[in-house]
DNA sequence: ATTTGTTATAGAATATAGCTATAACAAATG
DNA sequence: CATTTGTTATAGCTATATTCTATAACAAAT
């Protein structure tokens, strides 16, 4: 197991082929042929499945791969500080449920250490997505909340991934709706009040077990309910259709505007936001410094 | 650069001699030798000093060796992981100055993990030390306190060894003493009415600069002072000379034993105590365990 | 002066990585 | 249905790199 052979791999698997492959690397195809199966046999893992049209990435090695990414990455970044003596773009990517604070946290983050030497990726995304996304190491952080409902179910499919979940705030949960909405001034609202007024939720695609769902109340019967996927467009059903959304009542006016607000829901349950990431892994200072940021919601989260 | 010469730099560093080095490489003197001195030409520096008694390594070489030991660690994960299939020891260090709590977190740390799978190491030692071990790679976090008084000096001294400093908690100052001195059942103390006895704090070794001091208030002319180097003999010669320390008030009765008491001092003053990493540096899942753990101390801290 | 340790150098043997040419195969194409 | 065009795999060769042994050069201890 060679760095070399490490960089082919993860050129082969942004290609469609081993020829493409070979072409980027400037190396001949037999030759690459032979370094990747020479790999292959050497970890007893067969890393792509090959056709006579072209190659496709085995799920194991998938996971090879995202190993190979983290160690590359660690050396070519030796390689531009000692070598080449040229600054390497670090990465940062982060995939989070639907919340307003997780994309705040990361453009104060983002303006702290600044695109020059970074490059950044936020996904705004669905459960499920999020829980991939790590595991692919597509990011390195994932947001997203567990409660009493859920957390069983969503920890074992952590721990069958090798993922790991950390709490980061505790939070009541909130009804998020418009400034004018008719419950809009009420110190505290019931499900039955709220019932009146159809309920926003975020689509979660073919999995719709309600495990995933981003409402923290997904087992209760709602008289009406409209799914989005989008975040601006479930905050334009809450004008247009008097419509709630049950969340954590941490706000970011400056990102959704002052339009709406948050009331608290008469409940006990409490939501744990948290973090997820590959079991073992490293956060990187850009991580660091993305957590610190989140953390400070900790104090909004307790309106 | 490759990951062999990162290898072979690493062991040549941790010996006494290329010959020796040669010898548990299992390689033959000779091709140590040009394989350091291919490596230093690529990089354009000088690694190791040679003299006729062996080698030393140069204060660049130093810095290089860090990088390297985390790159060759992220390789061997995978070789371990894929390769030879043994499950690697990873290793974790943290340099302290004296502080009950950081040991206390490392134990619980170490706890959780569990001693097959790790290699651990604390260092309680002075702040110089906890420094140098953080710049050389020797420990992963270094923890210690920064003051009013101290925060410029020492923010100068990160900045220019590529250090990063990150609060982890604040809080008052606090006489710490045997809970039969006489001034133990106080509420309130002054420094006046500790001038009575004497004060004992922890020897800084050569560097004597106040702004490596361990105590808070080190400005102020103690008018009996003792120093010591062991955490338990200034423990017990609070008991023997009824001295006191000026500390963080954060206690750990397990650990230092209940014989012990914290009264907090008269002053507004506030020290934050922190970790130290190196920049750019990833945390481990050991260090972000043992970070989660000090900050259990949190609330402790604020008695 | 000799011995014993060190690092550095030279030249030969071996191992490795890459090449070209070609095979083997399957799907699209005329 | 043969041909073309794409794919990956194999064989044999060559240039390069790695590593060895033997030896030199040097300095300190004996």
């Amino acid at each position: 197991m060679t760095i070399t052979q490490l960089k082919y791999v993860i050129t082969v698997a942004e290609s469609n082929s081993m020829n493409e492959a070979a072409g980027k690397l400037f190396i001949s195809q037999p030759s690459l042929s032979a370094a990747i199966k020479e790999l292959e046999n050497e970890i007893g893992i067969e890393l792509f499945r090959r056709t006579n049209r072209g190659i496709t990435v085995t799920p194991e090695g998938k996971e090879f791969i995202g190993y190979a990414k983290q160690t590359v990455q660690q050396y070519e970044l030796m390689e531009a500080k000692y070598v080449s003596k040229k600054e390497l773009k670090k990465k940062f990517s982060v995939s989070t449920q639907h919340y307003a604070f997780a994309v705040n946290a990361f453009s104060e983050m983002v303006k702290q250490f600044g695109m020059d030497e970074y490059e950044f990726a936020i996904y705004e995304t669905r459960t499920n997505d999020v829980i991939e996304d790590v595991k692919n190491f597509k990011s390195e952080i994932g947001i997203l909340y567990l409660n009493d409902f859920n957390r069983n179910v969503l920890s074992k499919i952590f721990s069958e991934n090798n993922l790991e979940f950390h709490p980061l705030l505790n939070c009541g949960i909130y009804a998020y709706m418009w400034k004018k909405h008719p419950l809009a001034k009420e110190k505290l609202v019931s499900l039955e009040q709220l019932n009146d007024y159809p309920c926003l939720a975020f689509d979660q695609g073919s999995n719709n077990s309600f495990y995933f769902a981003e409402e923290v109340l997904s087992t209760y019967e709602y008289k009406q309910l409209i799914r989005a996927n989008d975040r601006a467009t479930l905050l334009n059903l809450m004008v247009g259709l008097k419509g709630y959304t049950l969340c954590s009542g941490i706000l970011c006016e400056d990102l959704n505007g002052s339009e709406y607000c948050a009331v608290k829901l008469d409940s006990d349950e409490v939501m744990t936001v948290g973090y997820l990431i590959r079991k073992g892994m490293n956060i990187s200072p850009l991580g660091q410094k993305y957590l610190e940021e989140i953390l400070k919601f900790k104090d909004k989260a307790l309106i």
